[in-house]
DNA sequence: ATGGCGCGCGCAGCGCGA
Protein backbone atom coordinates (compact mmCIF):
# COMPACT_ATOMS: atom_id res chain seq x y z
CA UNK A 1 0.00 0.00 0.00
CA UNK A 2 0.99 3.40 -0.50
CA UNK A 3 -0.63 6.92 0.66
CA UNK A 4 0.39 10.06 -0.41
CA UNK A 5 -0.10 13.83 0.48
CA UNK A 6 0.40 17.02 -1.77
CA UNK A 7 -0.83 19.98 -1.00
CA UNK A 8 -2.10 21.52 -4.60
CA UNK A 9 -2.57 24.93 -4.20
CA UNK A 10 -5.94 25.16 -6.09
CA UNK A 11 -7.23 21.72 -7.68
CA UNK A 12 -8.81 23.53 -10.49
CA UNK A 13 -4.95 25.24 -11.63
CA UNK A 14 -3.57 21.91 -10.56
CA UNK A 15 -6.29 19.37 -12.23
CA UNK A 16 -4.11 18.72 -15.11
CA UNK A 17 -0.48 17.89 -12.69
CA UNK A 18 -2.47 14.89 -10.34
CA UNK A 19 -4.06 13.54 -12.87
CA UNK A 20 -0.97 13.27 -14.64
CA UNK A 21 0.90 12.08 -11.37
CA UNK A 22 -1.97 9.87 -10.18
CA UNK A 23 -1.45 8.09 -13.69
CA UNK A 24 2.51 7.80 -13.42
CA UNK A 25 2.34 6.92 -9.52
CA UNK A 26 -0.82 4.83 -8.69
CA UNK A 27 -1.07 5.53 -5.71
CA UNK A 28 -3.98 3.61 -2.98
CA UNK A 29 -4.80 6.85 -1.26
CA UNK A 30 -3.77 10.19 -1.40
CA UNK A 31 -4.61 13.53 0.67
CA UNK A 32 -4.81 16.34 -1.05
CA UNK A 33 -5.00 20.00 0.70
CA UNK A 34 -5.48 23.68 -0.37
CA UNK A 35 -8.62 22.26 -2.87
CA UNK A 36 -10.14 26.18 -2.86
CA UNK A 37 -13.37 24.69 -4.37
CA UNK A 38 -16.44 24.36 -3.36
CA UNK A 39 -18.04 20.43 -3.66
CA UNK A 40 -20.10 21.07 -6.92
CA UNK A 41 -17.03 21.92 -8.95
CA UNK A 42 -14.84 18.76 -7.86
CA UNK A 43 -13.86 16.99 -10.77
CA UNK A 44 -15.23 13.94 -9.64
CA UNK A 45 -15.90 12.23 -13.23
CA UNK A 46 -12.18 12.72 -13.87
CA UNK A 47 -10.97 10.97 -10.71
CA UNK A 48 -13.19 8.40 -11.62
CA UNK A 49 -11.80 7.73 -14.98
CA UNK A 50 -8.64 7.08 -13.44
CA UNK A 51 -9.61 4.54 -10.79
CA UNK A 52 -10.30 6.94 -7.69
CA UNK A 53 -13.22 7.61 -4.88
CA UNK A 54 -12.74 11.08 -3.55
CA UNK A 55 -14.17 12.00 -0.43
CA UNK A 56 -13.89 15.75 -0.27
CA UNK A 57 -14.69 18.56 2.18
CA UNK A 58 -14.32 21.45 -0.31
CA UNK A 59 -14.77 24.97 0.49
CA UNK A 60 -14.61 28.54 -1.96
CA UNK A 61 -11.44 30.32 -2.71
CA UNK A 62 -9.23 29.31 0.63
CA UNK A 63 -9.16 25.75 2.11
CA UNK A 64 -10.11 22.56 1.41
CA UNK A 65 -9.40 19.01 1.82
CA UNK A 66 -10.15 15.66 -0.19
CA UNK A 67 -8.90 11.73 0.30
CA UNK A 68 -8.90 9.99 -3.26
CA UNK A 69 -8.85 6.19 -3.16
CA UNK A 70 -8.37 2.89 -5.84
CA UNK A 71 -10.01 1.25 -2.67
CA UNK A 72 -13.81 1.57 -0.48
CA UNK A 73 -13.24 5.34 1.46
CA UNK A 74 -15.09 3.96 4.50
CA UNK A 75 -16.77 6.05 7.52
CA UNK A 76 -16.03 9.12 6.35
CA UNK A 77 -15.71 12.32 8.77
CA UNK A 78 -15.23 15.75 8.31
CA UNK A 79 -13.94 18.61 10.74
CA UNK A 80 -12.30 18.38 14.28
CA UNK A 81 -15.20 17.12 16.31
CA UNK A 82 -16.10 19.45 19.47
CA UNK A 83 -14.05 22.47 17.78
CA UNK A 84 -16.35 25.16 16.15
CA UNK A 85 -14.42 25.83 12.17
CA UNK A 86 -15.95 27.52 9.23
CA UNK A 87 -12.87 26.67 7.47
CA UNK A 88 -12.48 23.09 5.81
CA UNK A 89 -9.21 21.79 7.00
CA UNK A 90 -9.97 18.06 7.77
CA UNK A 91 -11.34 15.00 6.37
CA UNK A 92 -11.58 11.54 7.72
CA UNK A 93 -11.59 8.04 6.07
CA UNK A 94 -10.89 4.37 6.51
CA UNK A 95 -9.22 2.52 3.69
CA UNK A 96 -8.61 -1.25 3.39
CA UNK A 97 -8.83 -0.92 7.31
CA UNK A 98 -5.85 1.89 7.95
CA UNK A 99 -7.73 4.82 8.94
CA UNK A 100 -6.73 8.07 7.48
CA UNK A 101 -6.68 11.98 8.48
CA UNK A 102 -5.60 14.08 6.13
CA UNK A 103 -5.23 17.60 7.58
CA UNK A 104 -4.49 21.48 5.96
CA UNK A 105 -3.08 23.23 9.22
CA UNK A 106 -3.41 26.95 9.29
CA UNK A 107 -0.87 28.52 8.22
CA UNK A 108 -0.46 31.44 11.03
CA UNK A 109 0.53 33.87 8.90
CA UNK A 110 2.64 36.05 11.72
CA UNK A 111 3.61 35.40 15.13
CA UNK A 112 1.37 37.37 17.67
CA UNK A 113 -1.54 37.46 14.67
CA UNK A 114 -5.26 36.43 15.32
CA UNK A 115 -4.27 33.69 12.76
CA UNK A 116 -1.19 32.61 14.83
CA UNK A 117 -3.36 32.52 17.98
CA UNK A 118 -6.24 29.93 15.97
CA UNK A 119 -2.80 27.97 14.66
CA UNK A 120 -2.42 27.22 18.29
CA UNK A 121 -6.03 26.69 19.40
CA UNK A 122 -6.66 24.62 16.73
CA UNK A 123 -3.41 22.22 16.73
CA UNK A 124 -4.45 21.99 20.25
CA UNK A 125 -8.15 20.46 19.15
CA UNK A 126 -6.70 18.56 16.60
CA UNK A 127 -4.31 16.93 19.38
CA UNK A 128 -7.30 15.95 21.42
CA UNK A 129 -9.20 14.40 18.06
CA UNK A 130 -5.72 12.35 17.06
CA UNK A 131 -5.47 11.09 20.93
CA UNK A 132 -9.32 10.06 19.91
CA UNK A 133 -8.80 8.32 16.81
CA UNK A 134 -5.76 6.62 17.34
CA UNK A 135 -7.57 4.93 20.23
CA UNK A 136 -10.12 4.27 17.83
CA UNK A 137 -8.11 2.93 15.52
CA UNK A 138 -4.48 1.19 15.69
CA UNK A 139 -3.94 1.38 12.27
CA UNK A 140 -3.36 5.56 11.79
CA UNK A 141 -1.84 7.49 9.28
CA UNK A 142 -2.27 11.41 9.52
CA UNK A 143 -1.79 12.78 6.15
CA UNK A 144 -1.13 16.65 5.31
CA UNK A 145 0.34 20.07 5.00
CA UNK A 146 1.08 20.68 8.91
CA UNK A 147 2.93 24.34 8.06
CA UNK A 148 5.76 23.30 10.95
CA UNK A 149 9.38 22.58 10.20
CA UNK A 150 9.75 20.23 13.17
CA UNK A 151 13.52 21.21 13.26
CA UNK A 152 16.52 23.15 12.13
CA UNK A 153 17.44 20.84 9.82
CA UNK A 154 13.71 20.90 8.22
CA UNK A 155 15.14 24.60 7.38
CA UNK A 156 17.13 25.59 4.42
CA UNK A 157 18.10 28.73 6.78
CA UNK A 158 16.92 28.01 9.91
CA UNK A 159 18.85 31.32 11.34
CA UNK A 160 16.25 33.66 8.73
CA UNK A 161 13.72 31.36 9.85
CA UNK A 162 14.23 31.27 13.75
CA UNK A 163 11.52 32.04 15.69
CA UNK A 164 9.28 32.96 12.53
CA UNK A 165 5.96 31.71 11.49
CA UNK A 166 6.39 27.75 10.69
CA UNK A 167 9.47 27.59 13.19
CA UNK A 168 8.55 28.89 15.82
CA UNK A 169 8.78 26.95 19.37
CA UNK A 170 5.10 27.26 20.27
CA UNK A 171 4.63 25.50 16.88
CA UNK A 172 7.01 22.83 17.13
CA UNK A 173 6.18 22.32 20.58
CA UNK A 174 2.22 21.09 19.02
CA UNK A 175 3.96 19.10 16.83
CA UNK A 176 5.83 17.35 19.33
CA UNK A 177 2.95 16.94 21.22
CA UNK A 178 1.13 15.36 18.14
CA UNK A 179 3.74 12.87 18.53
CA UNK A 180 3.72 12.70 22.58
CA UNK A 181 0.23 10.58 21.30
CA UNK A 182 2.23 7.76 20.15
CA UNK A 183 2.30 8.77 16.75
CA UNK A 184 6.28 8.92 14.52
CA UNK A 185 6.87 11.11 11.54
CA UNK A 186 7.80 8.55 8.95
CA UNK A 187 10.20 10.87 7.46
CA UNK A 188 12.87 10.12 10.60
CA UNK A 189 12.14 6.73 10.21
CA UNK A 190 14.56 6.52 7.30
CA UNK A 191 18.03 7.74 6.75
CA UNK A 192 17.75 11.15 5.57
CA UNK A 193 17.76 12.26 2.08
CA UNK A 194 19.54 14.66 0.58
CA UNK A 195 16.61 16.45 -0.49
CA UNK A 196 14.40 16.52 2.29
CA UNK A 197 11.87 19.81 2.00
CA UNK A 198 8.19 19.34 0.64
CA UNK A 199 7.62 23.49 0.01
CA UNK A 200 9.37 25.99 -2.09
CA UNK A 201 8.68 30.17 -2.05
CA UNK A 202 7.33 30.63 -5.86
CA UNK A 203 9.59 34.06 -5.67
CA UNK A 204 13.31 34.40 -5.89
CA UNK A 205 13.55 31.19 -7.33
CA UNK A 206 13.43 29.40 -4.20
CA UNK A 207 13.25 26.17 -6.08
CA UNK A 208 15.61 26.07 -7.95
CA UNK A 209 18.42 27.72 -4.76
CA UNK A 210 17.13 24.89 -2.61
CA UNK A 211 15.75 27.27 -0.42
CA UNK A 212 12.52 25.14 0.76
CA UNK A 213 11.16 23.79 3.94
CA UNK A 214 9.87 20.27 5.45
CA UNK A 215 6.31 21.04 6.29
CA UNK A 216 4.21 18.46 4.45
CA UNK A 217 4.65 15.26 6.86
CA UNK A 218 2.41 11.24 7.37
CA UNK A 219 2.57 10.57 10.68
CA UNK A 220 1.78 6.88 11.33
CA UNK A 221 0.94 4.67 14.55
CA UNK A 222 2.67 2.45 15.88
CA UNK A 223 0.99 -0.67 13.86
CA UNK A 224 1.86 1.09 10.91
CA UNK A 225 5.48 2.12 11.46
CA UNK A 226 6.42 -1.78 11.62
CA UNK A 227 5.22 -1.57 8.06
CA UNK A 228 6.80 0.94 6.60
CA UNK A 229 8.58 0.56 3.64
CA UNK A 230 10.07 3.48 1.98
CA UNK A 231 9.18 7.59 2.18
CA UNK A 232 9.44 9.24 -0.89
CA UNK A 233 9.66 13.46 -1.72
CA UNK A 234 8.80 13.86 -5.80
CA UNK A 235 10.06 16.73 -6.86
CA UNK A 236 9.51 16.52 -10.70
CA UNK A 237 5.44 17.83 -10.30
CA UNK A 238 7.44 21.10 -8.72
CA UNK A 239 9.35 21.42 -12.13
CA UNK A 240 6.37 21.66 -14.39
CA UNK A 241 5.11 24.80 -15.56
CA UNK A 242 2.69 26.32 -13.07
CA UNK A 243 3.65 24.44 -10.28
CA UNK A 244 2.29 23.74 -7.11
CA UNK A 245 4.77 25.64 -4.51
CA UNK A 246 4.24 21.89 -2.72
CA UNK A 247 5.61 18.19 -4.08
CA UNK A 248 3.72 15.23 -3.28
CA UNK A 249 4.95 13.11 -0.46
CA UNK A 250 4.46 9.33 -0.26
CA UNK A 251 4.64 6.57 1.99
CA UNK A 252 5.15 2.81 0.86
CA UNK A 253 4.49 0.07 3.04
CA UNK A 254 5.21 -3.72 2.89
CA UNK A 255 1.94 -5.25 4.50
CA UNK A 256 -1.04 -3.21 5.08
C1' DA B 1 13.25 48.49 1.29
C1' DT B 2 7.69 44.42 3.50
C1' DG B 3 8.11 43.18 -2.15
C1' DG B 4 9.03 39.24 -4.64
C1' DC B 5 5.04 34.76 -6.99
C1' DG B 6 0.74 32.58 -7.74
C1' DC B 7 -3.82 31.68 -6.37
C1' DG B 8 -9.13 33.24 -6.12
C1' DC B 9 -12.24 36.74 -6.84
C1' DG B 10 -13.95 39.33 -10.34
C1' DC B 11 -12.63 42.86 -13.53
C1' DA B 12 -8.88 46.39 -10.20
C1' DG B 13 -6.33 45.45 -7.15
C1' DC B 14 -6.46 43.10 -2.83
C1' DG B 15 -6.20 39.13 0.72
C1' DC B 16 -3.79 35.26 1.48
C1' DG B 17 -0.37 31.76 1.55
C1' DA B 18 4.39 30.04 3.79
Amino acid sequence: MKITTWNVNSLRARQGHLLDWLKANPVDAIGLQELKMQDEHFPRAEIEAMGYQAAISGQKAYNGVAILSRHALEDVHRDIPGFADEQKRVIAATVRGVRIVNLYVPNGQTIGSEKYAYKLRWLGALREYLGEELARHPQLVVTGDFNVAPTDADVHDPLAWAGQVLCSEPERAAFRALLELGLQDSFTRFPAPEQRFTWWDYRQGAFRRGRGLRIDHILVSPEVSKECQSFHIDTVPRELERPSDHTPVTLSFRGL
